[in-house]
DNA sequence: AAGAATTGCGCAATGT
DNA sequence: GACATTGCGCAATTCT
């Protein structure tokens, strides 16, 4: 319930461990349309991490929206093309949301309705709290990762290392009863004797 | 020569196996500047995430360049305001270099020459180029990273089976040997009978 | 000298 | 609703 939290998610576990899928992307709509280009791939191993394709957009930092929501390098040159100043900017939301519009609301019933989704404004107190504190909390999680990570490399090497002990104390039994057996052996030999005399 | 790449880093290998240092930053002194405020405390524990002011920007996009350097949540209000349309971007380095120039040349000795380091204007198709490749390379480290951090997982549950059945083994031995050993020392009270009688 | 690999960071989507 | 996770792209730095 804490480690392989996202198990839940459908396309996740769907094919490998965890990384490296859509996740969020494609199962949102707002950003399912310009979703996947990048992370797609990186499931098929070495190879095919080069295909996005280059796309060398015209505007300038249409970054800043790419990566405002994650996505990779797609929708360059129509939308997101307006709010290189942030000014408007919590509105990739809605731009994105109303360039969709299209698709038939049928096949996204539940998503359709927070069409403003109260414009969260990038410019909102509000939002710097939010961003502020889920910053924060991310690096809380990383540094919990890594720590996570050590352990188990710690413990892994703890482990080793009892192993050999055990292997160790193993092959010394192993000896110790070799040379019981052989003195039995010989004992053995010696009563049989006695008794045939 | 390939996984452990980073081991010849002198902070890197001191204290643990890999991650959660600063690495990068604290040996430049360009970054060093505006280095760690968020990645220091994350080596107290806990506790200390909730440090970051917040300081509610007035301007928007800083988060731009903010993230753009990596720094935290420092240098909102001075520098780092007259790109948001990233067109002089690339300069980023300069603005704090200037900032930073009071400190003594002698210091910061092969810093100082590429004063424009050849302007690479996000527009610029190489930049594009360069930023796709490095994501690609970020999502194929990252994808090893994963792998090998799984790998480690792994191999700590099979060692603690090994574990656990070298010990059984070792169990198994040792009450074998103590049967032996009392058999050998029924012998001999025996033997000892018989050469007495 | 140049490109690939790492790493920390913030954002946004999503999980709990 | 707040906090936790996670994938992603950026930029800085390091490795090769």
């Amino acid at each position: 319930m804490m480690s392989d939290s996202r198990v839940s998610s459908v396309i996740q576990e769907w094919v490998s461990s965890y990384p490296g899928q859509p996740h969020s992307q494609a199962l949102n709509p707002v950003s399912s349309n310009q979703a996947a280009p990048s992370s797609q791939m990186s499931q098929m191993d070495m190879i095919s991490y080069n295909q996005s394709q280059g796309i060398i957009r015209g505007g300038a930092d249409d970054r800043v929206a790419e990566q405002m929501m994650g996505l990779p390098y797609l929708s360059y040159n129509s939308s997101c093309l307006n709010n290189s100043s942030n000014l408007g900017s919590s509105n990739h939301h809605q731009s994105h949301a109303s360039t969709q519009q299209d698709f038939s609301p049928f096949l996204l019933p539940t998503l359709r309705a927070p069409v403003t989704k109260r414009s969260i404004s990038k410019d909102s107190a509000e939002y710097r709290l939010r961003r502020e504190r889920n910053n924060i909390a991310v690096r809380k999680s990383r540094d919990k990762a890594r720590r996570r990570i050590l352990q188990t490399h710690q413990r892994a090497l703890q482990l080793q290392e009892e192993n050999q002990k055990l292997q160790m104390k193993i092959a010394q039994l192993t000896q110790e009863l070799d040379t019981l057996k052989h003195i039995l052996s010989q004992r053995h030999l010696q009563g049989g004797e006695e008794g045939a005399a």
